[in-house]
RNA sequence: GCGGGAGUAGCUCAUUUGGUAGAGCGAUAGCCUUCCAAGCUAUAGGUGGCGAGUUCGAGCCUCGUCUCCCGCUCCA
């Protein structure tokens, strides 16, 4: 199935014929990258956000959820590194139309000289690249790439545009004065939920008594500012992430890491999804807070994709929000340690994340359901799209069909669909032959 | 953001060089029918993505704009 494209568009025009999603405020001819869940779609969202919250809540020991606000303090997002690392300056080449991150351009030109052997003219431009940086100073940047003759490796020119800055991360004004102090006013719509725990941390642990090792979990919006957002839910500017924070003791990390691998995988084949279409992707290139990440990738329509990442992330997160809060983020652990004989004592925790996103879970068990049956016969060609679904998951439950509208039938199927509804969710309906509500019902994954 | 392609009823498409839009399926109401679509009758639904220009007249020509798809780029 992996890169079928014809597959992809028959998925997407399901999800939009049976009331699964509909691209955003489609009568204003939409909005890029955004998408409104339907009649169905939200059923089978919710069903797959309850599934993995009861397994990740409920039926563990340790972890309890939180729901913690869009909006968080705007120094949150200094501590996390978003506001440094989110903010990638980019340059284009005029002639071959190539876009590259200015970090990367000169990193590149600077191996250049490595291999020429001008190790030190490297380190220096390196280091000078750094100081630039760090001011925003981009006409600086600009020089320096002019000055070294940096040229786009497809064009081999240096035909360059300004340096422009695109910031990943959405702001809106914070408070209803719209005055001349707006930069005061700038807050963030978070670009993950993983802060919004991190902050958390001491009220959930102190309140909730926890002890560690334990876990938070969150389900919630995150929101980023894509440069190009495409491929329908899998990659959209809003949208929804479920994700565990598990706290540990430092040194125990790689242990817990292996462990929420293997149990993040057992959670998808619980759902009965092929193990041969999964496949664990290690990351070589680790992002600033991590000592080691995996994706769990699924084998979509558009290839293997990224829907879970494993992220190891060490005290990375609890200690710049204690330096920036000034407020300790430590646990005193009495538990003994063997080697000294003593407790472990005050520590910042380590920590493993799991986080998965919701609409590319969505996107996931739908494009695995999908189904297109050839049921034609010499005479009349025919065929059918229809949704197997875990049963879980399934959006409608049970479907009431009375085959005839008269002899009281219907009555009958009042009575029973008055009995059933409470329990879960029903679907009745009474007209059209019966034949064609099957079909419905499949297509809809009933 | 760049390059290429596309945008006509809910869906799939037609309308041969510019003369004020049609079909099938679907939908709705009714009839028929006691288990797997398309039997009958009737009805609704389009300022041809949106905006402007050329023209006596534009779905069809020109420009702009929006959205989607493919490639590049980007992607904690």
């Amino acid at each position: 199935m992996a890169n079928d494209p014809n597959q992809f568009q028959a998925i997407i025009s399901h999800c939009k014929e049976y009331g699964f999603i509909f691209p955003s405020s489609e009568i204003y001819d939409g909005l890029q990258a955004v998408y409104d869940y339907g009649q169905w779609g939200s059923e089978l969202k919710k069903n797959i956000k309850d599934y993995w919250w009861k397994s990740m809540t409920q039926l563990q020991d340790n972890i309890v959820g939180i729901d913690a606000a869009i909006f968080m303090h705007p120094t949150t997002w200094k501590a996390s590194g978003h506001v440094d690392n989110f903010n990638d300056p980019m340059i284009d080449n005029r002639d071959s139309k190539k876009r590259y991150r200015v970090d990367h351009l000169i990193e590149g030109h600077a191996e250049q000289m490595k291999e020429q052997g001008r190790h030190d003219e490297a380190q220096a431009l390196l280091d000078q690249m750094d100081q630039l940086l760090a001011k925003d100073d981009f006409e600086g940047l600009k020089k320096l790439i002019i000055d070294h003759n940096m040229k786009c490796v497809v064009s081999d020119t240096a035909n360059w545009t300004d340096i422009r800055q695109f910031n990943l991360m959405f702001s809106t004004e914070f408070g209803s004065s719209s005055s001349s102090e707006e930069e005061n006013n700038k807050i963030y719509l978070r670009p993950e939920t993983a802060q919004g725990i991190f902050v958390n941390f001491l009220n959930v642990q102190k309140t909730g008594r926890m002890r560690i090792p334990f876990g938070i979990a969150q389900i919630g919006k995150a929101f980023r500012n894509e440069i190009v957002a495409r491929q329908f839910v899998f990659r959209m500017r809003e949208f929804e992430q479920m994700e565990m924070q598990f706290f540990i003791r430092p040194g125990t990390q790689k242990e817990w890491y292996e462990y929420w691998k293997q149990e993040r995988l057992k959670w998808h084949l619980s759902l009965g999804l092929p193990a041969g279409k999964y496949r664990f992707h290690d990351h070589i290139k680790l992002a600033h807070y991590a000592d080691a990440a995996c994706d769990i990738e699924f084998d979509f329509p558009i290839g293997f994709k990224e829907v879970e990442g494993i992220h190891s992330r060490t005290d990375f997160d609890l200690k710049n929000h204690q330096e920036y809060s000034k407020k300790k983020q430590q646990y005193f652990d009495n538990d003994i340690d063997p080697a000294t004989g003593k407790p472990y004592g005050n520590y910042i925790p380590y920590v493993i994340e799991t986080s998965i996103g919701l609409d590319r879970m969505f996107l996931l068990v739908i494009s695995h359901a999908y189904e297109e049956q050839d049921l034609g016969t010499p005479e009349k060609p025919d065929s059918r799209a229809l949704l197997k679904l875990p049963a879980k998951l399934a959006p409608i439950k049970l479907a009431i069909l009375p085959l005839l509208k008269k002899d009281g039938l219907p009555e009958i199927a009042r009575r029973i669909m008055d009995d059933c509804k409470a329990q879960f969710r029903c679907f009745y309906e009474e007209k059209d032959a019966i034949g064609k509500r099957y079909r419905r019902m499949d297509a809809l994954g009933t």
